[in-house]
DNA sequence: CTCGAATAGTACGACAGCTAACTATCAGCC
DNA sequence: GGCTGATAGTTAGCTGTCGTACTATTCGAG
């Protein structure tokens, strides 16, 4: 099943589908050094799996997952839940003309408000509407859970070597 | 700078981006269960910061990142380098309608071909011309070593750690 | 052998993101 | 005080994906 470059990894744990990649490529490009390929490998089939997995639940309440994302921001900002636009587009990373786009329709759904900012005219304040908290704060209670669910099968072990090998990674990349 | 609740994990590495947002929900909303929230958020952020990391070098050879895991999967596929679009769609986790946009921009761009398949009339094959060999053999060489270098701040141990942690949750959520 | 169900690929319309260009406003330097 | 450059937000056009509907073909139960 795996070639004979088969490293003490896959002994000890069932070849899944990136593995089966791997052994693909270590076939047809033996001069390739693939020592990086499984985790980028591993991480982009998680962001594929986790995304519809994590979609559903905002679903349930009527939000696209970039629309929870403000919200959320919003939210966890604590009173008076407002934040301009460009620092939204920057923790959410993402281009000032997409969040214009989803202002428009997070206003239009009557979650958020813009307000004019009296000392910068140039600017405006985008603020939760009380049902833009009511719904941001029941979806994020429904998420939570879910992700717990998610992570439900891992050992609180497994789970911290996660968290911590994870965290060693983003430090190293960013 | 963390909350009273503050881990351990916390206390031994430095807090991040993703701390931060946890640090804010917990001041918001006390009564949610964020254990799973930490590794969601890494998750996210990494791709995030990967997805652009990686598009510049597929760039170089002229192509987008959903065409080069095209032509790579028939790469991969080894002689005679051939595959039909369901299975291209499927294991690329892509709809069929989206497989035939790629594959009439890849046609265009002289890359793949669709070859009738002479024993099933509904279907065809689409194989690598040989431009589309010689552009995907490039595009992988650099594209395996990007990846090293984006994973040359790790210790052998610590790759080899964040690898098994990746398998463990792949295998716990699929 | 035939007819309903399943499968393969495509066309079409909707949608959310991006870049670039634009207007308006603010900040700093002389 | 008045330019110059930076910043805030929006608009317009492009792109790639999706869901749905459609045609053509094959499979399978009877």
């Amino acid at each position: 099943m795996t070639t004979q470059s088969a490293t003490a990894e896959t002994l000890r744990n069932p070849s899944d589908a990136v593995d089966q990649i791997l052994d693909q490529w270590r076939k047809e490009r033996p001069d390739l050094d693939l020592s990086a390929m499984g985790v980028f490998g591993r991480l982009g089939q998680l962001s594929l799996i986790l995304t519809p997995a994590l979609e559903g639940v905002f679903a349930q309440h009527g939000l696209r997952r970039g629309e929870f994302d403000v919200l959320a921001a919003l939210r966890r900002s604590g009173p008076p839940y407002t934040l301009i636009p460009s620092a939204l587009a920057k923790t959410l990373m993402l281009s000032r003309a997409g969040m214009t786009n989803r202002l428009d329709r997070l206003e239009a759904d009557g979650l958020v408000e813009r307000r004019l900012d009296p000392t910068d005219r140039r600017s405006l304040h985008v603020a939760l509407t009380g049902r833009g908290h009511t719904v941001v704060d029941a979806a994020v209670t429904d998420h939570v859970a879910n992700e717990s669910r998610l992570l439900s099968a891992l050992t609180p072990d497994e789970r911290e070597t996660l968290d911590h090998a994870l965290r060693t990674l983003l430090r190293a990349i960013e």
